[in-house]
DNA sequence: CACGCGAATGTTAACGTTAACATTCGCCGT
DNA sequence: ACGGCGAATGTTAACGTTAACATTCGCGTG
């Protein structure tokens, strides 16, 4: 059935029904008070009589605003995290009543650009970016100054708001972590080496370590998954002086534990190991891993306010969300 | 800054800059070929200079439509399978150009009517309605006729359109596959029993089971996670005659197969066991787990058809999506 | 009973765009 | 030079709503 113009019925067809003019059925609409009950409800059943459906397009023509925030993004909604800060950012929404506007765009069109254009032709009153990685055209991007942009990233950028996890402050919890409980060789275990989020965790374990004067050994690097864990935890069990082990995330980390255990090691008693993005609750059995937690929802929290109340300032902001360590059974004091 | 109505540049203000009328302006806009080449770069350059967008409530006032489909949930993207709905959903509109329009509901307002009159005033042409378990009016709902909406659902609704990932053709299949593996003592283990999807895998077990004639023995229930199952398994050791483990999920199933192998027992030679939502891959080392993976990419997919093309029928449609079993290494020939 | 006054309702215009139709322009052939 | 013709551009009206202003209604008061 159609559903163009002329379809559905609009004010003024419930205004004649009514026998009433379009202002007043509008004034119904709207919830005014200034109608007479008896008016109201004949109203009412005209607009029942006809199943009218306001017009969004009129009223926001009239409006001006849209009530609505875009959401471009590219790639899965599977990556760790991500979820949940989609999650955030519409409970936000929920929360002002706005309605979040979803462009997903295939991966060889995901580029700042490309996905700002397309959602500048959408009812949204400001948007949201967050391609995978770092898009090819994000130095040279220029957010349209008729929309209030925010691009969900590590990196921060001179015309346009930024915000993302803080991935350097998770490195220095972790290790934080480990040197109040007296470890001073503590490792890392990377995920795949091409990844952002791996590459910064690295670089704030290696900061974190120097600034404190503390050993770096050159690190290994699995696949994300368990397995590849295993096997890096079956070497590790020769370095003699290694007491603690950062896992860039937890299924790595997993994977070392029951390596460790594997080869007579006992966890954490003699190694403490800690993973990232705490995403594996319930999932092993007798295994409470300690783990870092994203602060994802407020992350798409934070997003919701920049693109609905843009900073007056001439910087644009950068802000970095900080997570918190979650304490569980992988970690203890640093063996003698 | 102000985004109210005379903010931004109309086609007016960018067609006197450019010297043309509005209509040419619109034709530039959209791309016709009938504008002269220097006509058309002075319309472009005047766009860029007062960095002109586009009015999609203006358009689509005039066009009727809002190449947009509304998509209400309650309740979190977390759950089980419900990002890669989305994710099938956003990825059949984007390949036609649709928007999604996202609409969270407070759960205390996750009925379908509230959804549903949110969602009218909302420039969407089409509506999906996914809300938690069973909303309280899904009985006595009934969908606007002005909007094309789709329930995803196991039940179906008299006047609406339906779908869901098929909960009963999982048990089946899982069934099947035991019995042509040669078991006929097939177990239960569920997880939180008040859960809809959990209530229809049993039931779907134990019609599968007595189709075949085959034993049906009460079932246990975990709470969906890893500790719960390695009890139940703990339990399932003492049932001799028990080659084979159906859980509800794949949590549980890892659960129960550690307490089996703790209690000396070898998986999958001595007992086989199946999990569902295969959501564990690469999470547990050394371990493949059998399981069962719905298509819910395809679901999100069929909902969006359904939303934008509404079949014309008289009897609404019900659609249950079926998904694989994928074979790993949880599961053998049943023993002598 | 006319007057006044607030409450209820009506009228007009405008939001920005584009389809449909109307006009003008530039150029070719004779 | 002139008619003719297609290409380019312009004009008008309409999409559905609501703010602002205008009008009418009903009722109590002097």
């Amino acid at each position: 059935m159609a559903h163009g113009p002329g379809t559905g019925a609009s004010l003024a067809d419930v205004a004649k029904l009514a026998k009433v003019s379009t202002q007043t059925a509008s004034r119904v609409a709207n919830g005014s008070d200034a109608v007479r009950p008896d008016t109201r409800e004949r109203v009412l059943a005209a607009m029942a009589e006809l199943s009218y459906r306001p017009s969004f397009a009129a009223r926001s023509l009239r409006a001006g605003s849209y009530h609505s925030i875009g959401l471009s993004m590219s790639g899965n909604m599977e990556a760790t995290g991500r979820r949940f800060q989609v999650e955030g950012l519409t409970a936000a929404a929920t929360r002002r009543r706005y309605a979040i506007t979803l462009l997903q765009l295939d991966d060889d069109e995901a580029n700042l650009s490309e996905a700002s254009r397309r959602m500048a032709s959408l009812p949204v009153d400001g948007q949201i970016l967050y391609l995978g990685a770092t898009p090819p055209d994000f130095a040279t991007f220029e957010p349209p100054q008729a929309l209030p942009t925010v691009i969900i990233s590590t990196q921060h950028h001179p015309y346009c708001a930024t915000i993302s996890n803080d991935q350097t402050g998770c490195s220095v919890s972790i290790v934080n972590h480990f040197v109040q409980k007296g470890h001073r060789e503590i490792r890392f275990v990377g995920g795949r080496r091409e990844s952002f989020a791996n590459v910064s965790r690295q670089k704030g374990w290696e900061q974190a370590l120097r600034m404190r004067g503390l050993h770096v050994v050159e690190p290994m690097h699995g696949d994300w998954t368990a397995d590849s864990g295993y096997e890096i935890g079956m070497q590790l069990v020769n370095d003699k002086s290694c007491t603690a082990i950062y896992a860039s995330n937890d299924a790595i980390a997993v994977g070392i534990i029951y390596a460790l255990r594997d080869a007579g090691l006992r966890v954490p008693q003699d190694i403490s190991v800690i993973g990232v993005d705490d995403s594996l609750v319930g999932v092993i059995p007798h295994l409470e891993l300690s783990s870092y937690r994203f602060n994802d929802t407020q992350v798409g929290a934070l997003a919701f306010d920049l693109a609905t109340n843009p900073p007056e300032g001439k910087k644009p902001p950068h802000i970095l969300v900080p997570g918190t360590l979650v304490e569980r059974s992988t970690v203890a004091q640093a063996p003698r």
